[in-house]
DNA sequence: GAAAAGAACGAACGGTCGTTCTATTTTCGC
DNA sequence: GCGAAAATAGAACGACCGTTCGTTCTTTTC
């Protein structure tokens, strides 16, 4: 009877599902999953596990939606206990990192940027509302250094956002070729140079 | 006889069915690669198509290697007329952002690195060994250009790698998501501060 | 405890996958 | 032009794909 968190066994192994579905997805990619890997992995006939999702691409759209709510509640909300300004985009910055190491061999929501960069469908359209929502908390968080005082006024903040986001992503494109640790260096210190460019 | 450029049926199909493979694989990745339809889009049989690499394996191999060729010859070898040092390193960034142009709805080589992130195996390999020789490749302008004097001296090659290649790495990444002119923008942008930042 | 509802199963469907094998066609040196 | 050799076609393979359907098992409701 509770809709806001309901406790039905359906709800429950729909998450278990999901929940292995997007471990897999961390492997091979939002288009690698097949639903029979999928029930071997849940040790379920394919046919429970399909009953979940109408289909296969309503499947993929979940664990996009999975792997974007986790993103945010494991980058985005613990950095807003940091104070607004500098300290929080540092935050951000550090909990980004412990999500790539956790995630090095590949992340959900970007090997999905990869996979449907050029192409259409919900799929695409998910990803791009995705990054798109992503970007501006980025932008968000920005725009409040500048107002604190902590980045100088002239700041173009999608510009900043833009850079910022080319070294996470290139922490992820290097940690999964050549290692994570150097390229976590490398990141760190070329947003290191970036902030302090960019500082009052 | 001829052994270095060989004019046989063999070759000259072999390279009509990679060049076709190619195309598809720009908009599918190279893990998207089927005989099958390879086989539809150069109206030859499966086997016919099969019987000139042993395996999927090697065909997605060929590829690859054919777009890092190319990769080469559109974005480093025109760069070489330029002058040694930051024209020419002008230049590389400049052939790359019209590869990218080129290629906006998807560049083999990056959704390969994309798909082959975390795995083992000979194609993970071979992304490994094509980006290692084109991070080289870059630190060795980069290397140039400090010895002409055109950037500091305390610069560190490799880092400068880095960042360039992360910038360019965006510009592929939000061209096929928000559009390819803005990131076009942005990347060159983010990329002049750089080198305005390590200037002599 | 019977009846209704919900969840998972198991078999089967038409397709496509990579690969193998045997013919048939095409090419090329003579 | 002929015969050897190379290149392509065609059929078949077992495996897996997403999906459908009817059945069975489990849970809830009265």
């Amino acid at each position: 009877m509770n809709a806001i968190a309901p406790t039905g066994k359906r709800a429950a192994t729909r998450e278990m599902i999901l929940d292995r579905a997007y471990a897999m997805a961390c492997n091979d990619g939002v288009e690698g999953l097949s639903i029979g890997n999928l029930a071997q992995a849940t040790e379920m006939s394919k046919s429970g596990v399909f009953a979940h999702f109408g289909s296969r691409e309503d499947l993929q759209l979940a664990v996009l939606e999975l792997g974007a709510r986790r993103f945010m509640e494991n980058v985005l909300l613990p950095a807003l206990k940091a104070p607004r300004g500098l300290p929080r985009l540092r935050a951000i910055v550090e909990h980004w990192c412990a999500w790539a190491r956790r995630y090095e061999r590949g992340c959900v929501l970007l090997s999905a940027a990869s996979e449907y960069d050029g192409r259409e469908g919900a799929l695409h359209d998910a990803v791009v509302r995705q990054q798109a929502g992503w970007r501006a908390e980025l932008e968000k968080a920005i725009g409040q250094a500048i107002a604190e005082g902590h980045l100088g006024g002239e700041t173009d903040a999608t510009q900043l956002a833009f850079e910022i986001y080319a070294f996470m992503l290139m922490l992820h494109h290097d940690a999964g070729l050549f290692g994570f640790e150097e390229a976590r260096r490398r990141a760190l210190s070329a947003i290191d140079r970036l902030f302090a460019s960019y500082r009052a």
